[in-house]
DNA sequence: CATATTTGTTACCGATTCGTCCAAAATTCA
DNA sequence: TGAATTTTGGACGAATCGGTAACAAATATG
């Protein structure tokens, strides 16, 4: 009894996403935003609530697909080593391949909306908890982290900083060889 | 034969780089910045070109005065353990103890401007080149990285991805605990 | 003192921002 | 077919944006 919707929310949201990853909030418009996915403002206004609703919703989308891929990748079987080689490589790959120079949005929001925004912060943290969790998780695949949770929490600490940090230096456009350098300097060191 | 200036040219851009550490390009209007400096947008504009040309003479700024001590940290005397020590505690107390959760201007400046300006890229490009190099200098300091410029190069990338990760993170909000804990792990691998 | 030059202040400009409102067209189900 | 609901589209508004122009105040030099 209704007319049906003419397009897919979730695959709206994926776009949305997108684009407040390239550019960040502030220079996304909502021009922009309906370019990226072919909507009406009317309409995204309807489904999403205003503009930081749409971003938080985008945040949210990330740590759904991306962030959890990236869980995903850490959670799979080998060593503690193995799977951290195994995030950092595809990290480095999707940048020099794929040419990805989105870099982490995760890490794009703490920098650019999670000091001056709230609903941002705490959904920051919220995910930024969630990518701990995940790391702490695969360093305990192996000894003497399993056992030992003391040097665990450190070196999860040290990954947690290389990861956030090779994402930034993606963004910013550092050569491959940097960033291979990097990987392997910090898989060694597990 | 000219009335004399009002103000301090210098101190001035260090109150508009603060105002654009702190929000960012877009989120900084010129009315924040006209508050920040307390002058009137005309004397701005005279001194300092449009507004991209006040935010990338602060990046200058940040270059030649915070960047350029992070420099001297590493610069001065010591193992390259000792000096890396000195800079990545530095870095987590003022950040803890000051309370001052900026994060690094450059490597926000890497995510929020960098991929949508041209100008800012090559800044951000020549300032992330000033500190590989250093790094490099600091790593040089003792031995096996004096000699051996291979395995310097690779723990320069991971000290650099650490440096800026732990930057995100202490703009994140990031505990002290993860803080200290990330920067114990990274001087323990040197 | 007078003139020249810079600074400081106010007003204003056009453009763009996000968001709302309203009406017309489209479409599915009863 | 008619009722219900969505999309589309434009118009609109209040606010803010960056930037410019014009004018008054102040001061150094002649």
């Amino acid at each position: 009894m209704a007319r049906p919707r003419g397009f897919e929310p979730d695959t709206a949201l994926a776009q949305i996403k997108d684009a407040f990853w390239r550019r960040g909030f502030d220079a996304t418009s909502m021009q922009d935003i309906e370019a990226a996915t072919g909507l009406k403002k009317q309409s995204l206004y309807r489904l999403y609530g205003d503009k930081r609703g749409m971003y938080l919703k985008a945040l949210d989308h990330y740590g759904a697909h991306e962030a959890a891929e990236a869980a995903a990748l850490l959670a799979g079987d080998g060593s503690a080593k193995a799977r951290f080689e195994r995030l950092f490589t595809h990290v480095v790959d999707s940048a020099v391949k794929d040419g990805d120079r989105r870099g982490c949005f995760l890490c794009n929001a703490s920098i650019d909306q999670a000091p001056v925004n709230d609903d941002t912060r705490v959904s920051v943290a919220r995910l930024m908890k969630a990518v701990r969790d995940a790391f702490d998780g695969a360093l305990a695949a192996s000894e003497p982290y399993k056992s030992k949770s003391a040097v665990r929490k450190q070196k999860a600490a040290l990954l947690l900083a290389s990861y956030f940090g090779l994402r930034v230096l993606v963004r910013a456009g550092m050569d491959e060889a940097v960033l291979r350098a990097a990987v392997r300097q910090a898989v060694a060191g597990i």
